[in-house]
DNA sequence: ATCAAAATGTTTACACTGTCAACTATTTTA
DNA sequence: TAAAATAGTTGACAGTGTAAACATTTTGAT
C-alpha cells in the first residue's frame, strides 16, 4: 500500500526515506543503499532522481532551509515591525525544536556550492530577513544599508553560535552554576539588545575610511 | 631512513600521516587506510595504537585544544589581566590562522563524549581561560560567578558563531558592502564590549528568582 | 643467556559504501 | 503502432572500517 504512494512519487519518498535516515542515525549514518532497502528498491533506483548522494542531501538542506524561512518570517510578522527580540527568540526557538533541521543546515559540511545553487539562494534567503528587518530599524541613519549589515552579522553569529554549542552537548560539561544553561539565551538576547541601542557612530565613520 | 623515524614511534607517525591528510582533503577525507598507505605499513598496523578511526581523530582533536587552550593563554598572558578584548582577537587569530585545526575543535561532529574523556577535558580547559578572565573582571559584583558564566557563554556564543560563518564561507554569497566582511570581526568585539559594559544587574536578580 | 610472554605488524576476509555500465520494463510521444 | 524516452534492476568495481588468525619482534623474569 504505501509502496504504491512510493512508487508514484520515487524522488518524494527517497527525500521523506533519508529524512527518516538523518532523524535516526545522524546526517553521517545516511546511505542511498539506506534509502533503497527502506522503499524496497533497488538500489540503483534513487539515482533515477538523484544524481548523487550529495544531491539528494542538498534538496533535503534546501527544504530545511525554506522551512527555516517560512517559520522566522510567519513567526516575526505576527510581532510589531521592529520586533528584533521576537526574531531572535524565533531564530532559537527554532534550532530547540527542530535540532535535526538546524544542524542539517548549520552544522553539516555543505557539499560544493556551485553545484547546488538553489540551496544557497534559499540559504541567504534566511539572512535577509534578518538584514531587512534591521533595515527598517535603522531608517534616517546614515550608512543604513552597512549598519544593517553589521548587525545582521553579529546577530547571526551570536545566535548561530548559543544554538551550536547547545546542540554539540558541551555546556553539560562546562560544570555551569545553577540556571546558567536554562538562561543563556535569555541572557544573550538580553546582551544583544544593550549591544544595539549602544550608539555605534564611531565605528562606522571609522569604517568608511578604509 | 624517514621510515625509521616512523616505526620507532608508529603512534605518532600515524597521527601526523592523519593530520596531513586531513590538511590536504578534509576531516571527511580522513581513513585509516590512506594513514597506512602514507606509511608504507599495513592497513591494520595503525589499529595497534588506536582502537578505531574514532580514536584516532579524537587524539588530533585533543591535541588541537591543547594547543589552542596554549595560545589563548599566552597571547592573554602578553596583556593586562583584564583585557578582554586581546582575548577575544587571540580567539579569532587563532580561528584565521589555523582554520584546520578549528573546524577540527568547533566544525566536525564529535566522538562520544563519553569514549573520549581527555578530549571533553581539554576542550572545557579552553572555556575556563574565559570564564576565569571574566571573574577577575566582576570581582566585587554579587553573584560574580554566574555573571562570569553568562558572560563567557556570550563571549564565546558570538566569537564561535563568527568563526563558524567565516569558515563556512558562506558570507560571499550574501552580497555584502564592501568591507563589511573584512571589518565584521572589529565591529563583533566593539558589541560585546557594549554589551558587557552596561550593567545587567536586573538580570541577574530576575535571574535568582527561578 | 634463555625462554615464555607481551607487543607489534601482516595477511586474509567480510560487510558495507557510492556509483558506473548494461540490461529490462514501462510509459510517453510522433 | 512503432519509436523513443523514462524508470527500475542487476551485476560489477574500487573504496571503506575492522574482526580474526597468524608471524615477528621486543621485553622481562629466571
Amino acid at each position: 500500500m504505501t509502496k504504491v504512494i512510493n512508487k508514484l512519487n520515487l524522488r518524494e519518498a527517497c527525500i521523506q526515506a533519508a529524512r527518516e535516515v538523518i532523524a535516526e542515525q545522524g546526517v553521517e549514518g545516511l546511505s542511498m543503499r539506506d534509502v533503497s532497502r527502506r522503499l524496497a528498491i533497488s538500489h540503483q533506483a534513487p539515482y533515477r532522481h538523484f544524481p548523487s548522494r550529495d544531491h539528494l542531501l542538498a534538496e533535503i538542506m534546501r527544504r530545511c532551509f525554506e522551512d527555516f524561512a517560512d517559520f522566522l518570517d510567519t513567526t516575526s510578522k505576527a510581532q510589531p515591525a521592529d520586533e528584533l527580540g521576537a526574531m531572535g527568540r524565533a531564530y532559537m526557538q527554532y534550532a530547540d525544536q527542530q535540532p535535526l533541521e538546524y544542524r542539517l543546515m548549520f552544522g553539516t559540511p555543505w557539499p560544493e556550492p556551485a553545484d547546488h545553487p538553489d540551496l544557497v539562494k534559499h540559504a541567504v534567503h534566511a539572512f535577509d530577513l534578518l538584514r531587512k528587518n534591521l533595515l527598517i530599524k535603522n531608517t534616517g541613519h546614515p550608512d543604513a544599508k552597512k549598519r544593517s549589515e553589521f548587525q545582521a552579522l553579529f546577530i547571526w553569529s551570536s545566535l548561530h553560535g548559543l544554538a551550536s554549542i547547545k546542540h554539540a552537548n558541551v555546556m553539560q560539561h562546562l560544570v555551569l552554576s545553577h540556571g546558567v544553561e536554562r538562561q543563556a539565551q535569555d541572557f544573550m538576547l538580553e546582551m544583544i539588545d544593550a549591544a544595539l541601542v549602544s550608539d555605534r557612530d564611531a565605528f562606522f565613520e571609522r569604517s568608511n575610511d578604509l
